[in-house]
DNA sequence: CAGGTTGGTTGCGCAACACGCAACGTGCGT
DNA sequence: ACGCACGTTGCGTGTTGCGCAACCAACCTG
């Protein structure tokens, strides 16, 4: 919409892939260097990038600030975290929290049998959206046309030979999701992990975060997992108790 | 330097305080409702801004994954955080890693005794850059001009009677700690946290980052804190050298 | 050491683009 | 049902961001 600010704003994701100089940002983004300059400047100004000693561009550390203030402003994930680190701590295995956004999921809380960890590992990393349990709960949960529409863009990558094919199967399976009320993912985005899954309900019933239960094959058979399931989904269940009391909306 | 794109990155800190709405954002940016539209438009095109169902605006996911990857290309934090790892489970106390960027000094890794985090606590906010020991080693080791223009710059805020009063006492315990090659903070920031840093030093020899070691007074007090000076300083050595050695520059 | 190359910086004229106005929708509260 | 507050759209104007060209500085290379 706004030709510089786009502009600007496309820097950000080249600069993530690693430092860059001025004229590499200016060619790949198809304008004059004094034009690249100018907005390198201007984001520099505002902390969001930083100018190494070789003159060389990386992002910046205002971005920290800024994440962790957008990870304060999402309040399920605040109200989701003792629930998520009592639940690993009984079960020893690994619980996910992640909210559907844009066309995309997010992670946006993990939680270690050990570690109670925020923006670590997966958190901030895009999430098999085809295949992730969580995934497939926030999706099953759209309205019938975006649901469609985010299916038929994707693509379907084959991790495993378990991997979700296709749109159609993705659909089937989502629609199965919606029903059984939980989700899984055994060994489809990688074979030797296994993952449940459970939705977080607001007040207003819609599904608002997913939260997830993940082990690898050597530690418990995904028979083995299933029997966590109702743990799992009381987890959920006061997690969601929890956010649609405080969050009326 | 780009009105536009400088307006648009202004919208961010504003939104990092929590939701907003359009009038609400163009009236504290001081333009139209239009113009706040488009600039939002474009932020949220680019995943940095979220609209939420009432229709308000906040930070977008889009930050984690930028956040994560501005991690990942500090490659000292990659390099000093098995160290700082070793460190904490050794001593059993906090542990920091800092860095100074732009008149700015940020934590960017911390290790507790039982807990390895990234991205979580003090992370993110700004750092007492007047008082916290890692904060003094940084500006010691700037060059003379700036080191005395943000030392006169800055704000001093008396958190306890032990906080450094003005720009004169900061100057003077910066000669100090350039002198003896560490830093301590007694009670400075809270009455009740003793805290000692020390240098990482790159291949030329400039302080490039900062580590240190954080105890309540409860739970040693600043002379058994002190012992632990060595130990500290071996593993900020030790960083250095991997640091030094990897990066030639 | 001269000459070429690469990458960054500055000044300036032109027009594209971002700005704000005004008018239109829409949902909520009274 | 009405009015108000807030978000949205279309459009003319001139500010502002654009690219050109020329200028530096550092680094190779012969």
């Amino acid at each position: 919409m706004s030709q510089s600010v786009g502009r600007a704003l496309a820097i950000l994701p080249m600069l993530a892939e690693g430092p860059a100089g001025l004229e590499q940002v200016a060619t790949r983004l198809g304008v004059h260097k004094t034009t690249a300059m100018r907005l390198l400047r201007t984001l520099h100004e505002h902390g969001l990038v930083y100018r190494q000693d070789d003159q060389r561009y990386r992002l910046g550390a205002r971005l920290f600030a800024l994440a962790q203030a957008a990870a304060e402003s999402l309040d399920v994930r605040e109200i989701a975290h003792p629930h998520l680190v009592k639940l690993g701590e009984v079960t020893g295995h690994t619980v996910h929290l992640a909210v559907y956004e844009d066309r995309e999921v997010m992670y946006i809380d993990k939680v270690d049998s050990r570690y109670p960890v925020r923006m670590y590992s997966r958190i901030g990393r895009p999430v098999a959206i085809t295949v992730a349990a969580v995934a497939k709960l926030l999706l099953a949960d759209l309205p019938e046309p975006e649901r469609r529409a985010v299916a038929e863009r994707l693509e379907y990558p084959m991790y495993t030979p378990r991997s979700t094919p296709d749109a159609p199967a993705l659909l089937a399976e989502l629609a199965a999701v919606r029903e059984q009320g939980w989700a899984t993912d055994f060994g489809g985005h990688e074979e030797s992990i296994n993952c449940i899954g459970a939705p977080i309900r607001g007040a207003d019933g819609r599904t608002a975060a997913a939260c997830s239960l993940s082990a690898p094959n050597v530690v418990v058979t995904a028979d083995e997992l299933m029997t966590l399931l109702p743990q799992l989904r009381r987890t959920a269940a006061a997690i969601s108790d929890d956010y649609s009391g405080r969050v009326p909306a």
